[in-house]
DNA sequence: TCACTCATGTGATCAGTGATAACATCAGCT
DNA sequence: AGCTGATGTTATCACTGATCACATGAGTGA
């Protein structure tokens, strides 16, 4: 074969020396954290699973915390760009706010480690453009989607269940997925029949603004 | 003086080589939670506070993991004393589970980092025993707080209702602190005017078991 | 075609980390 | 008095993030 590749031994390949390091240390990366979660990731570890030496990934990330950022960055866009496809695809107000809440809950049940890497606001360099530019595009579709037209509501009361909403399902995911509630029973969608009642009468709160009348 | 110490320097004293050198490790790291948040905590710092050699720390906690989970044990006693102790001062169903509530918000936003600690349940041994017993006295004070007999509510719902008030007010509070909100109002008791709205829905609903008739 | 340049990767090295082992020391008991 | 065990020290290991000088090769312009 007359292209003499280097050193490399893996399916890298490309245009210049490795071809798309910065790709593959992302890549590497993600199958880290699905596998042992964001704290087990280390350059030289990436750097090693990539056949490559340590210091070639600071050419690409100024520093840790900007390789965290990077792919925290593509982890929020996969997961905005899969919720609004869910929420776009349904139609009716509170058809397509439950799909939102539901995306959240099945992205974070499908990926823990990757929704737990999401949420160490630590890790990240927030001052990063476009770190700031997912995390707003996440926003917006939450916003967009519980910010419905409620015509006759209080503006102050319908804020408040907004955000009642979100820290809900944001606390259950979050005690689910840290193991302060089970949520491993195979037989319920949501993982325990006491976690999707939760999230019935959660459901039925915000559409209805009610939830004495939920029928269990 | 007859006592001649060793060679530290500081105000140790005790009756052995330093006094107490676990008590003395978990005050240091005590300080460095509270100033730089716990992934700041490291044992070579902490000795280097003490005064001590590094390895000397290995004396006291098989290793990091055992310290940062002894650590973690004081820190939920210490919430669950005080968080029972302001229930026990009031009267009435209601009040009490909003006192329960409101002593959670508030050490959690008196010492976010010593709170944030406690949540990072992958940091601790979940299998030493004082953890574990911390961690019953907790839930159990949580439940014994929220499961207040109610004739003639339907169990489950009653359940549900608790389940969700937990995530609610864990979302919030998580949210607050991780910046997703901001809760920097110096004006508002609970830091932003959203939040306390928020959080009295959530009272109401649980309460009364309705949310649609409360007056902003 | 040739030389220049800049992006990319290498190797050596640094300070800091958790952890372990061999050794030293002191308290308290017999 | 002397033994023993708890406690602390020193030395060392493998690992980490980070930085430096250096090498190499892709692409460009003359």
């Amino acid at each position: 074969m007359s292209d003499n590749e280097p050193k490399h031994t893996d399916e890298d390949r490309g245009s210049y020396h490795h071809g798309d390091l910065r790709r593959a240390l992302l890549d590497a990366m993600g199958a880290v954290v699905t596998r042992e979660g964001i704290d087990a990731v280390s350059l030289r570890g990436l750097a090693r699973m990539v056949g490559v030496a340590p210091s070639a990934a600071f050419r690409h990330f100024r520093d840790k915390r900007a390789l965290v950022t990077a792919y925290s960055c593509e982890a929020i866009n996969e997961l905005v760009v899969t919720a609004r496809a869910k929420r776009d695809a349904v139609e009716g107000d509170a058809v397509r706010f439950e799909a939102i809440i539901l995306a959240f809950i099945g992205f974070a049940r499908e990926q823990p480690q990757r929704f737990r890497a999401l949420n160490r606001r630590e890790l990240v360099d927030i001052e990063d453009l476009d770190w700031l530019q997912a995390g707003l595009a996440m926003d917006q579709l939450v916003f967009e989607t519980l910010n419905r037209p409620d015509a006759d509501a209080n503006p102050r009361l319908q804020a408040a269940r907004n955000l009642l909403a979100w820290a809900a399902v944001h606390g259950l995911v979050t005690l689910a997925m840290d193991g302060w509630i089970s949520d491993a029973d195979p037989d319920d969608p949501l993982g325990a029949p006491e976690i999707s009642d939760a999230y019935r009468l959660l459901v039925a709160l915000v559409s209805q603004g009610r939830g004495a009348d939920v029928r269990f």
